[in-house]
DNA sequence: GTCTATACCGTGATAGAC
DNA sequence: GTCTATCACGGTATAGAC
């Protein structure tokens, strides 16, 4: 079925839900308010997709794939373009940031309101385990493969421990709090993707350097 | 009025909202529930604290301000023991961070679930603003100074960001979801506290450093 | 002053009729 | 696809016990 807009009732249930659950989380959300916000019925939402729970997976799930094929695209074409040592670090973690700065400034709220869902999975004691790996660890061994490469010396545990701290550095930035702007006084704003992007690469990068040692 | 062993029932009544708001949220809590963990009526939250809201805020401030003395402390002994230039970003990092480390193998599962609670507070897009501003900022604007004077180099804007990332870093480490755990093949534990924050050390200091730079 | 039992009224998830 | 009934649950006020 399609509106006149050509945005089907389901989409519209499923774009409610992306930016009511990234807000206020699972349990802050009703499925009345989802259906009121996206103008349709309170039942569509069980009619079309389930219950409140698998309609909170579809919606995490329906950008996942996509995001890790533009992941996957930017790593293989960093690859490709290095030599036989394979790619730095920082370009490495340019390949894992930049299509996230991509999708958040198509002006598609869409993926904003995504990644700021992806923040409170992330960080939550009980989706974050599960639905994390499910959906992202196996691109993400990809990356850590690469950043291995990049630093020889490095343990897994460093690996994996720097990868934890890029993961929580990545989702305080998609949840947008507005907080460093108060903390800052504007010198920084959470909606300034560009700058939060251009500071976390080097950060990133020099933080697995720093604990990483490149030296044998 | 005190229960055998000690513990008050407004205390009881703290720490299960603790223990439940750091782990389902707001929303995912009921009164009900809060007041079943404590063993108490479900009236006596009201009689004691106020409404659910003032319930939460109660527990959010009950340790805020141990935790900044504790982290005030580190800061000041790190600058006396410093000369004139006053103290490196390790070791203003290592001020900022240690404390929190204490506070988690203490043993006291209260201080872990106080900073799974902050790890929730911080990534939430409608309390991570006011409610971290108001009770954290001051003491995060001292760090700030010492920062900037280790890094004569940098900017506000570079400072603020690298700050965010720390801040993301830390909490998500904070939170314990398990998910690195998984990710590494039990490489990392999110319960090994003394391995998160020996790497998590360098590696913020490495990422400042390399944001900031350190030459003119 | 501290605490319990209970009742009120709104809201929610879901199933089944249409 | 939609409307509606059901039944459970949640926040909170109140009355009164100790």
């Amino acid at each position: 079925m399609q509106a006149k807009n050509g945005i089907s009732k389901k989409e519209r249930i499923l774009d409610a839900a992306e930016q009511l659950f990234a807000r206020h989380g699972y349990d802050g959300v009703t499925l009345r308010k989802i259906a009121t916000e996206a103008g349709v019925d309170v039942a569509l939402a069980n009619y079309h997709i389930g219950n409140k729970r698998e309609l909170f997976e579809a919606v995490f799930v329906r950008r996942a794939e996509l995001l890790n094929q533009y992941r996957a695209e930017a790593l293989t074409l960093c690859e490709e373009n290095a030599g036989a040592d394979g790619p730095t670090v920082e370009q490495i973690i340019e390949a894992f940031l930049r299509p996230l700065e991509m999708a958040q400034e198509t002006g598609d709220d869409g993926w904003q309101h995504y990644l700021a869902l992806v923040a409170y999975v992330n960080n939550s004691p009980v989706w974050g385990k599960e639905l994390m790996s499910r959906h992202f660890d196996k691109l993400i061994k990809r990356f850590i493969k690469a950043l291995r490469k990049a630093l020889p010396n490095a343990t897994d545990k460093q690996l994996f421990w720097c990868y934890n701290y890029l993961s929580g550095a990545l989702t305080l930035t998609f949840a947008q709090t507005g907080r460093i702007d108060k903390l800052s006084r504007n010198a920084c704003k959470s909606s300034d993707f560009q700058a939060a992007y251009n500071h976390m690469i080097p950060f990133v990068a020099g933080g697995f350097r720093s604990v990483c040692g490149e030296q044998g």
